[in-house]
RNA sequence: GGGCGCGUAGCUCAGCUGGUUAGAGCGCACGGUUCACAUCCGUGAGGUCGUGGGUUCGAGUCCCUCCGCGCCCACCA
């Protein structure tokens, strides 16, 4: 065969694809918004379809979860594209601050073996510069891997010159707004990192650790209180020991002053409420200075505040002895001494929430400290009501529950770390202390000069800010703000907000809060949360258990297809992802096929006569798949306009496979065959049959697809300009090309649908039966259908019907009705079609009794099933059209059974 | 302590607004190599949808109880 079927390998070659086709997608420009605005044809009536990526840390490697969300928004991105939306979708990263500055610090002690401190912070600052241009290009080239149709002109980095202009201004608003404060306060202090950090870095495990109890001896006696504590090292700093004021026990203690072990030093005995009487021994040490209660009663009682841990959680001077010593060694020395003392009452084991931190992992430790924090309740009270009245809309929507639930207990938010690498405080400080907020050191000065009537040296503050300050701001830093740029102008709200439910508050909550409070409006309509990606048993994936699959090396071995739809259609909104290789592997088969059934398509375009003679005259078959793709065109567009992507793809995929591959293209095959106008037809409406799949595939997997569907349009305008699209000529390409519409139904699809399925259930029949007798594959058989009304319809169908069930054609009859039982054969039923092979010499006229008998129970079972329900209330109270569909159902078992009966009968 | 989610075939999971014979992939069993595909084709076995109750003509789907699992938030020493 001269045609271009063996110039095309059966497996698909994604490796070589991939590369060629996104070049080919970039160069054309088709990333960019149709309607850009700096271009003459922005229609402001076309609400643009914007998405700003979550940007990922800039040193970081290609994991499952970028795998997700870039699979997620190219869906979302592509399908809004092909609809003739203008989209855009803002890639960038993220400096990730800790992250990335750990990573940073443990390269330079291994290379250079110089720690940050010793090369300075200017050094520092230089070195990782450097770093993120030599890195920071790996992330962005793995995510074009994954086909993400991004506008990477407009990509941002958050450190960007345009990005910190937005950061500095966004604070000093707040700032003006009074919305910042510095202060001593209670905060989290990390001492691995040696920096505050935020409520929601810090992550509490259950853990083994003991309750120890000792005397807090009472001065001018024998007296003790029994108080215990999981943090003995603490006892250092405590400055009052507490009792419930109505705890009987401890009335006389109360007012009294204790004294504090082996500091002697003397406290105060204070009634306080929040003591829990039943808990422990129901007295409780306070530690204003290391405790988040403690603080708030010490407030209640005006107690001082001792600090016995510094930066890097050694005890301080305050800790007499101890001073200098590490928390965990002073805790063991302290218990030891007290021990020695006679204080100690018991120590038990105990199991509590200790808190970590979320990035080195060792134990957080409550400190005073100060730092600056932004007062969050007035930027969460419109946040709260964005999504209350329904601006905001968060699919799967019992995450606004956990939304409110968090903005309703809403903290103050600590946003300066003792960092490096990150956006600078943009705060000044004269040497008299005054303080200049300012956008910039020039605005600074300028404003100390006016203040202090001359110039005057200025300071800036050392800290940084929290990454997540300036993430919250990227839906509109990354367009340009706080300039109004053409781009806020149109872009601005973005549509959507695709991420993952894990940084609900590190992020989405974040930018609603600042997106409100700069911009004033909301900073997009939706937020769409996906789930985690978990190994097959549901275990988190990570380096210590050896669970983690590379995502590059799934692309490597199953093509990025596969990854993505299986990524997209595995998983649902706001549930986590068991991934297995064996499904990639399975969505592999599927790109496979896809590629396979191109190939037969392409294989028969040359065989289609390029002029029909007559007007188009469709067979059963091509009736059938030409309303069942506008079924599934019609309900695609309902699940995505519902966010069900997932359930959307599967039905894609099974349209695809078991439908137009399995039925329809083995049909397609013999009806090309039969040349003629019937070849041109079938090539016609397989190819708009193809052309539609293609289409509707695309945002899941964009290369087979692209690939495919540039070769139909080659091969079709090669060979007949008749063969197009029905909406209008081939596109330039199919990332471009027009989303499918639904054909408005005529009427006379269910009908053929169910003549059709009719079909489907005689070659199944046979098939099933042959496969049952053990009858030879390839031996074709004779056989006799009585349809009655339906033979004419069927006897049309009599090629396919011998192809599909193996049935010798000239020995295949159809009539309406028999008088006798053909001779010698055995006896089917499939619907109200009786199938007669002659095959009786392979059975046993018994077993066929037997399974006649059989067919008939479950049939007689299915008619009296339908007849109670019917005779019930059923036939009243549902709506017509259930209760029809049901009566149709019982007409054909009815008639089903009477051919059965009549077979039975025959046997005897 | 508060909030949320899950429990469907041996395994991993779908199942939207309740519609009456519950689906897929993998695995399993049997059979298949000429003309798209063994990364394939055909046929089959396999589930009282965690438990108990309720609402309804009708419940895997809605409501409640209980059992089991998981997650998030929270200051119990």
């Amino acid at each position: 065969m001269e045609n271009e079927l063996f110039t095309l390998s059966k497996t698909y070659d994604f490796k070589g694809t991939e590369e060629r086709i996104y070049a080919m997608w970039e160069a054309a420009g088709y990333f960019k918004p149709q309607n850009d605005p700096a271009g003459l044809d922005h229609d402001p009536s076309i609400r643009p379809f914007v998405i700003s990526i979550p940007p990922p840390n800039v040193t970081g490697e290609l994991h499952l979860g970028h795998a997700m969300f870039v699979s997620m928004e190219d869906l979302m991105i592509r399908h809004q594209r092909m609809k003739g939306v203008p989209t855009l979708w803002v890639p960038g990263s993220d400096h990730a601050g800790i992250a990335t500055q750990l990573q940073v610090e443990k390269h330079l002690l291994r290379t250079l073996e110089e720690s940050r401190e010793e090369i300075g912070r200017e050094r520092f600052l230089e070195y990782t510069w450097e770093w993120k241009r030599k890195y920071g290009g790996i992330i962005t080239d793995q995510i074009r891997r994954l086909g993400a149709s991004c506008d990477w002109d407009r990509e941002r980095f958050t450190l960007d010159n345009g990005l910190s202009r937005a950061v500095n201004e966004a604070f000093v608003r707040l700032y003006e707004r009074g919305l910042i404060y510095r202060g001593p306060r209670l905060i989290n202090w990390s001492p691995g990192l040696k920096t505050a950090v935020s409520d929601l870095e810090v992550e509490y495990h259950e853990e083994q650790g003991k309750l120890y109890h000792f005397k807090y001896r009472i001065q001018g006696g024998d007296d003790f209180l029994p108080v215990a504590t999981t943090r003995p090292e603490t006892i250092l700093g405590d400055t009052a020991v507490a009792v419930h004021p109505e705890d009987e026990r401890y009335q006389a203690f109360i007012g009294k002053t204790a004294l504090v072990p082996i500091l002697d030093r003397p406290i105060p005995v204070i009634a306080d409420a929040y003591v829990d009487p039943e808990f422990g021994t129901g007295a409780l040490k306070v530690t204003p200075g290391h405790d988040p209660n403690d603080y708030e009663i010490g407030e209640r009682h005006n107690l001082p505040i001792v600090s016995v841990l510094d930066r890097e959680a050694r005890v301080t001077e305050e800790g007499g002895p101890y001073a200098g010593q590490d928390r965990f060694e002073a805790r063991k020395n302290l218990w030891e001494d007290m021990k020695a003392q006679g204080l100690v009452i018991k120590e038990e084991p105990y199991s509590h929430q200790v808190p970590r931190s979320q990035r080195g992992g060792e134990i957080i430790e409550p400190m005073i400290s100060t730092q600056w924090f932004v007062d969050i309740k007035p930027l969460a009270e419109p946040a709260l009501q964005a999504v209350q009245d329904g601006r905001i809309r968060i699919v799967p929507e019992y995450f606004t529950r956990v939304y409110y639930n968090w903005m309703e207990n809403i903290q103050d938010w600590c946003i300066s770390r003792q960092l490096w690498w990150g956006h600078r405080i943009p705060i000044w400080y004269a040497p008299d202390g005054t303080m200049f907020c300012a956008r910039s050191e020039e605005e600074a000065h300028e404003k100390a000069e006016v203040h202090f009537g001359e110039a005057t040296q200025l300071e800036q503050d050392p800290d940084v800010l929290d990454t997540w300050f300036s993430s919250g701001l990227w839906p509109f830093s990354t367009l340009g703000w706080p300039d109004e740029t053409a781009d806020m102008a149109y872009f601005y709200p973005t549509t959507m907000m695709e991420t993952g439910y894990d940084i609900l508050f590190f992020w989405v909550a974040r930018m609603i809060m600042m997106g409100l409070a700069f911009t004033g409006e909301i900073p997009f309509e939706t937020v769409y949360l996906h789930g985690l990606i978990r190994d097959e048993q549901g275990r988190k994936m990570s380096k210590t258990i050896g669970n983690v699959i590379d995502p590059l090396t799934v692309m490597d071995e199953m093509g990025t297809d596969a990854l993505r739809f299986t990524l997209l259609v595995g998983s649902t909104p706001g549930k986590d992802t068991n991934l297995s290789l064996k499904r990639v592997e399975a969505n592999r088969n599927f790109a496979n096929k896809i590629w396979n059934a191109g190939r037969l398509v392409l294989g028969l375009i040359p065989r289609c006569p390029r002029e029909p003679e007559r007007e188009p005259r469709w067979t059963m078959a091509d009736g059938w798949i030409w309303a069942r793709l506008n079924q599934l065109i019609a309900q695609v567009d309902r699940l995505f306009e519902g966010h069900q992507y997932g359930e959307a793809g599967r039905q894609i995929y099974d349209f695809f496979w078991s439908e137009f591959a399995d039925w329809y293209l083995e049909i397609a095959k013999l009806q090309v065959s039969e040349g003629g106008d019937r070849a041109h037809y079938t090539v016609d409406l397989m190819v708009r049959t193809m052309d539609t799949c293609l289409r509707l595939l695309h945002p899941f997997t964009p290369y087979v697809t692209e690939e495919l569907w540039q070769r139909m349009k080659k091969a079709t305008q090669t060979h007949s300009e008749k063969l197009i699209p029905e909406d209008g000529p081939w596109a330039e390409a199919l990332i471009v090309a027009p989303w499918p519409a639904a054909a408005p139904q005529q009427g006379w699809e269910e009908g053929n649908i169910a003549r059709f399925t009719l079909l489907q259930e005689i070659v199944r029949t046979i098939r099933n039966l042959r496969a049952e007798k053990n009858v030879q594959p390839g031996l074709k058989i004779g056989a006799t259908l009585v349809a009655g009304d339906l033979a004419h319809d069927i006897g049309h169908q009599s090629a396919t019907i011998a192809s599909l069930a193996k049935i010798q054609e000239d020995h295949l009859r159809i009539v309406e009705y028999l008088n006798e039982k053909p001779e010698g054969s055995i006896a089917l039923v499939a619907g109200p079609v009786e199938i007669y092979l002659p095959l009786a010499e392979m059975v046993d006229p018994e077993e066929e009794k037997l399974r006649l008998g059989k067919d008939l129970q479950e049939t007689e079972a299915q008619i009296n099933r339908l007849q109670q329900l019917l005779d019930g209330p059923f036939a009243e109270k549902a709506p017509e059209k259930v209760v029809q569909g049901e009566r149709e159902k019982l007409a054909g078992y009815l008639e089903s059974a009477d051919k059965i009966r009549a077979q039975l009968e025959s046997l005897q």
